[in-house]
RNA sequence: GAGGUUGUAGCUCAGUUGGUUAGAGCGUCGGUUUGUGGUUCCGAAGGUCGCGGGUUCGAGACCCGUCUUCCUCCCCA
């Protein structure tokens, strides 16, 4: 009985040069939050579903994965639900579990759940997959990691700040060729809105003004026009279209667009602040814009947003955060303001392998394998290979007495940088050659020289 | 969730209007007189042609369903 191996769509396998390239990710943005003073926590990959639902539209309820019951609990499905054709009920009766959909639901469960223990305001970072029943596309899984970082507890802009300074420093040292830090602020949307008189179809206009870079202006106004709104309104957005310049010319303009409304000048406040603290402290390599269509953003994001996009290749948003004042409040905890970023590791991922940015060093696993030549050769070996690994070196002996032609094509395949050989010749000599896999040399060695070797300059280093 | 697209050896792909025993390259494994890899040479293994049904004397080729792939929309990392 054989079945045709094969995963699940929307999801991978990842193979030891995938997960050494991908660690190196994980460890460059783990490293840049440790440094920010941000601490690591871990949820459950799978929640209530009470916990999960109804956070994040209608749309997102779809898109999460849910767990169906199991043994005596399948007997409580309703099926007169299922006759009425009310699914979603249907499949509550189903279902008490989803996996988790994002990061930051789980955290803000996480906060007014532990709240006792935790000292605000609490940055924590997270490094986990996450699902989505979503159809898969390019750079879009099923299953993908998130690594997160929040601040929650306090509305201080300077988090704000923090978390594109943070962004800024991963993706610098990963060493993307340029990336841009688009900002907005939900309650600029909000004061465009109430410009317009339609303070209660924001999330309307917002989404139509997102499609903008996509469908073009025209597309834009076609929507608007779909949706209903009048050509009064579509007249007052249709500047916004247009909005260029520098980051300050846009907020000049903004801040007559948005004279009347004082929630958008309050918005139009915190990017300024946000603005001149990074003109103060500037960033490496992002360029930090000002985008007025910028609409991303799950619903709950109610002053900053961000969104990070990589130059140089066609790839959806690599990063995306922002402050939502209320998070918590949906599990019972209020007035505790959250504000956090997200990396999406898979697409950095993806990226980095197109533009080819991984080191060169991380293909390079072993640094020495000893060759087996017999038992009594092999002793030797061992122990000069337990002494490597005590200086940080990774060997190994080749497991088996066989044709050195085969032992030495393994350690090409592994890419080893060293083979070191101890025939019957050496043991009798008191030597060892030590065999350089990148160019081919091949020197005689001093027994009790060897491990001094990987002591000096001339030794090859672990990098 | 809507529309389109794809599926042949481990990988990349051939396969003529339906017609004997489905091919190639690469990779894998073995050998090339067991002390030297990445470049030679010889040989071998490996496929119920995504899966299920149908049309036909006959299907890898045609039809239906299903899963998968990639793409557009929706939405998002």
């Amino acid at each position: 009985m054989s079945q045709k191996p094969s995963i699940s769509k929307g999801t991978r396998d990842l193979l030891p040069s995938d997960v050494i390239k991908r660690n190196y990710i994980f460890d460059c943005i783990r490293k840049a939050f440790r440094l920010h003073g941000f601490l690591p926590i871990e949820t459950p990959s799978f929640e209530l579903s009470s916990t999960l639902m109804g956070k994040y539209g209608e749309e997102g309820d779809r898109l999460i994965f849910r767990i169906l019951n199991s043994g005596e609990k399948m007997k409580k499905a309703d099926l007169s639900a299922l006759q009425e054709n009310n699914l979603p009920k249907f499949a509550n009766s189903l279902s008490e579990k989803a996996l988790r959909y994002d990061l930051t639901v789980p955290f803000a469960r996480f906060v007014v759940q532990h709240q006792n223990s935790l000292t605000f305001p609490f940055k924590r970072y997270q490094i986990q997959p996450v699902w989505r029943a979503d159809r898969p596309q390019h750079g879009r899984y099923q299953e993908f990691f998130q690594c997160d970082g929040d601040v929650v507890g306090s509305d201080s802009l300077w988090h704000e700040v923090d978390l594109l300074h943070i962004v800024d420093e991963v993706l610098t040292e990963l060493n993307l060729p340029g990336f841009t830090l688009k900002i907005n602020n939900r309650k600029i949307l909000a004061g465009i809105a109430e410009i317009c008189g339609e303070t209660n179809r924001i999330v309307e206009i917002t989404v139509s003004l997102d499609k903008l870079d996509k469908i073009g202006e025209e597309g834009v106004v076609q929507e608007l026009k779909d949706k209903g709104f009048s050509e009064g309104t579509i007249e007052k957005i249709t500047p916004l279209f247009s909005l260029q310049g520098d980051f300050d010319d846009r907020v000049g303009y903004l801040t007559r667009f948005l004279a009347s409304s004082s929630v958008g000048l309050e918005g139009l406040e915190e990017l300024k602040f946000i603005h001149e603290k990074i003109k103060q402290f500037p960033l490496q390599k992002g360029e930090v814009m000002l985008d007025v269509t910028l609409a991303r953003g799950l619903n709950y994001y109610t002053g900053a947003i961000l969104e990070v996009s990589a130059h140089g290749v066609q790839m959806g948003s690599i990063c995306g955060g922002g402050r939502y004042d209320d998070l918590t409040a949906l599990f019972g905890l209020k007035g505790l303001s959250g504000v956090g970023v997200s990396f999406g590791a898979d697409r950095i991922y993806d990226i980095m392998e197109t533009l080819q940015l991984f080191p060169e060093a991380l293909n390079s696993d072993l640094d020495v394998l000893f060759l087996n030549f017999g038992e009594k050769e092999t002793d030797v070996c061992q122990s000069l290979c337990m002494q490597l690994r005590k200086l940080g070196f990774s060997s190994e002996v080749y497991p088996s007495n066989v044709k050195i032609q085969k032992q030495m094509k393994y350690a090409n395949d592994r890419k080893v940088k060293w083979v070191a050989i101890l025939g019957e010749d050496e043991l009798n000599n008191g030597t060892i050659a030590l065999r350089n896999m990148v160019d081919g040399n091949q020197e005689m060695i001093e027994l009790s020289q060897f491990i001094s070797r990987f002591h000096s300059d001339s030794a090859p280093k672990t990098q």
